[in-house]
DNA sequence: TTGACATATTCCTAAATAGGAATATATATT
DNA sequence: AATATATATTCCTATTTAGGAATATGTCAA
């Protein structure tokens, strides 16, 4: 198998939930020692670590040392090729009736008319 | 270990890159079969369609049946959560020079005269 | 019905990964 | 030096997962 690592992508990154929620600590834009953020998480020391050394790799946030701690702080430009990658769909869910809308719309309407949308009432977990 | 699974998550689904690439295929708004999106992709089918069946159970793709080919439409709304999420962090790049950055600045600024930030040339992989 | 075609599913395996426990490392304090 | 504190790292394991191969399912066409 292939399977090309993406592990430094932001979109990884950012995948895991715990991640998001180290990330939510840090938005504020201050430096913060891991263990507030240990703290405020609840959760064990060495995960913590862990999930800012990812966070890290992906260029999400910085460190700097200061004394015997080390002080995270996001890097919210790590983030932007996320943003720029999904704010390209943002067309979809604004109300305004473009190009992308009324095709949708014809093609409904058109499905509609062809009947074969059965029932389908298969596993849909 | 408790791991709670978030495999249907958006976040996740678009982790994956060949994921981002199916969603690329689809981006224009229309409904597309299978074999065509392997056929863009080269990519093995079975490979296609179980990427398929992640990013439906994520909400990021509809299907109806037409016939022996099913067609997979985007549903842009699916990615808004995403968009939610990262649009919060838009000013860090952004030029204005808001209170996150004047913070930030004034922060580097007290770093640097306190000195604290060391050489550390550890293994940056 | 038979066969061609489109797609999904199952089984398998190698790799990734989160988190726990224990330990290592670095720095501060006495 | 000895100890406490902060953080990282290593080892371990259970779980997830991407993709390959083979197969199953569903649908159309002759």
């Amino acid at each position: 198998m292939v399977r090309r690592t993406h592990r430094a992508d932001v979109f990884s990154a950012i995948a895991e939930p715990r991640r998001r929620e180290v990330i939510a600590v840090l938005a504020d834009g201050e430096a913060h020692a891991v263990n507030e953020i240990v703290f405020r998480m609840k959760m064990a020391q060495p995960a913590v670590s862990k999930h800012l050394g990812a966070l890290r790799k992906a260029g999400v946030v910085t460190v700097v040392k200061r004394g015997q701690h080390r002080m995270y702080r996001l890097n919210g430009e790590g983030l932007r090729p996320v943003h720029e990658w999904v704010k390209v769909f943002e067309r979809y869910w604004t109300h305004q009736v473009d190009e992308i809308k009324r095709r949708a719309e014809r093609k409904a309407l058109e499905r509609m008319s062809r009947v074969d949308a059965g029932p389908n009432k298969k596993k849909e977990e």
